[in-house]
DNA sequence: CAGCATCCAAAAGGATACTG
DNA sequence: CAGTATCCTTTTGGATGCTG
């Protein structure tokens, strides 16, 4: 829903609209518990492409949510962070693992 | 993400299944205050179409996060109410508005 | 390893017109 | 009023092949 993106300004869509899809809660979760690289996250998160891995890092880090970092070696190395503005995230993420399993 | 819905079966996966989209975040956000009829919930979703916000309740009500009443009186008369699950999500919707107005 | 580029299929969603 | 039906555009995302 791009085009809505203009109209919005309350503050649940603007979370809705810096998140940007169901991909992005699921990074979260994994980087949650630290810092994790590319292939960590292709794993960890159960049947995403690598195209919508990129797009959805590429637009978390466009957001500060997360910082990308990259170690020249051979073989290249990439980590993400999350920022404190995405660790913050982690309520939201508790209330609906509560949530989750309460009502699943 | 239709494909995912077989393999996910975390909390958080369901959690975000249940709901199925963002105009799920903003019609639990409208019915929080109470019952509404679908012209103001078309009203009060910015941008929403009436095939969407059709199509987002029937997800809602097939997975028991609202309850629809038909008054059949002329003109028709149909009512959104939260269930005890929808209302529920109120905690996860809180913490999205915190979140949205500390860092939007 | 960590991607990007390209192509393509599927799904979401808007516009419009019509109905019980 | 509260939709449904149809059509069409936009967006998303998978597959494949290639690169620094």
């Amino acid at each position: 829903m791009k085009k809505n993106e203009l109209i919005i300004e309350c503050s649940i869509e603007k979370a809705l609209n810096i998140i940007g899809s169901k991909w992005s809660f699921l990074i979260l979760r994994e980087l949650f518990c630290g810092t994790k690289r590319f292939g960590e996250l292709e794993r960890a998160v159960q049947g995403i492409s690598p195209k919508a891995l990129t797009d959805t890092l590429r637009h978390m880090e466009a957001n500060d949510i997360l910082v990308r970092d990259v170690y020249p070696t051979v073989p290249l190395r990439v980590e993400y962070t999350l920022t404190e503005k995405g660790q913050d995230f982690h309520k939201i993420i508790k209330e609906m693992k509560i949530w989750g399993s309460k009502w699943g």
